[in-house]
DNA sequence: AGTTGCATGTAAGAGGTTACATGATTTC
DNA sequence: GAAATCATGTAACCTCTTACATGCAACT
């Protein structure tokens, strides 16, 4: 059992599932590829940890909705009490902005700008991802109880904005850095 | 060619470093094991990108004192141009997050504080690099230009200070929340 | 006496990406 | 007509971590 398995388990303690969407979902916090979340399903089914049913669609290939099961509900919660990694990155662009001063102050402009239209498309769609959930939600979001399903939505949202919102500043403070 | 050897090229257009010091200083950038490095370091050697002298110590274990070659330089200024991949970052916390309402708020909190500690930790070591840099520059930071040899280190500090500025800042509302 | 830091390296295994494979429907 | 979306799966390959191996000096 990996962190990407609990990750899984953590989603489809919500929703039930299929793999596809599964894969769409997790990108935020823990970035996968459909190849690796099949075999990892399939594993944590004969574990017990999940099951399916299948779903025939005539439009739509067919799929396979994957649910929590108790067991995988009581291993997700002891999971949550063990000790938790701390986050990691892995930034090409620092690395880059390292040995900047190898190349000149345009291309180095350059670099920024597209850098920075980046993470305002991303902030656009966490935007998008708040209006929604905003729009599930029957309460004001700052009025979500710990327990309310929603709650979670939001505060991850929340964390992704700031995070993107200290980015994107950074890159503006660059620009005007290097403008002068 | 990978990223990370580019980084390491990266660190080595600054200064001549041990295998030891590459590991060290890169964690912030992309986070790296010596056993990864040093085979990669041998690679770099045999493309003719870096050279390398033995050092002898006699309190310390002997050492390989790494420096970039011109062709080295080339293929780290020819990188630099490339598109650039998007930061990548896997967080267990958050997936932890997504499904908080399985425990109770008590184990949240708990959860939340250790979280908050674990980044002022961060950000009290990030002051101390910025004062170290604040230390080694004879301008004041704001003043450096694009080409001084400094620069790069400041935009960096200031890249690290600000995003863990916003975990922080997100700790600290999730905890006001979960008092409530 | 035991841990941490310096310093290098290899081997095995786990984690993650890219490519191959299939196929209908919808959008540009 | 070409690309994107939905939907599943496997195989080969690359990346990264953990463990093994050595050894001295400094600190607790």
């Amino acid at each position: 059992m990996n962190t990407l398995s609990y990750g899984l388990l953590s989603l489809l303690s919500k929703d039930s599932r299929t793999g596809y969407e599964l894969m769409q979902h997790i990108q935020p916090f823990w970035p996968a590829k459909h190849s690796q979340i099949y075999p990892l399903l399939a594993q944590l089914e004969q574990k017990g940890y999940v099951e399916f049913v299948h779903v025939v669609q005539s439009d739509k290939p067919d799929k396979k909705v994957y649910s929590l099961t108790e067991a995988g509900l009581k291993a997700l919660q002891e999971w949550i009490g063990l000790p938790t990694d701390p986050p990691v990155t892995r930034d090409e662009f620092a690395l880059k902005i390292y040995c900047i001063g190898l190349v000149n102050k345009e291309e180095a402009l350059k670099m920024l700008v597209e850098r920075a239209s980046y993470y305002k498309g991303k902030k656009e769609r966490f935007m998008e991802s708040f209006e929604k959930v905003k729009g599930q939600s029957e309460k004001p979001l700052e009025e979500l109880e710990f327990h309310d399903p929603m709650f979670a939505n939001y505060v991850l949202v929340k964390k992704a904005m700031l995070k993107v919102d200290a980015d994107l500043h950074w890159c503006e403070w660059m620009r005007s850095k290097l403008k002068s």
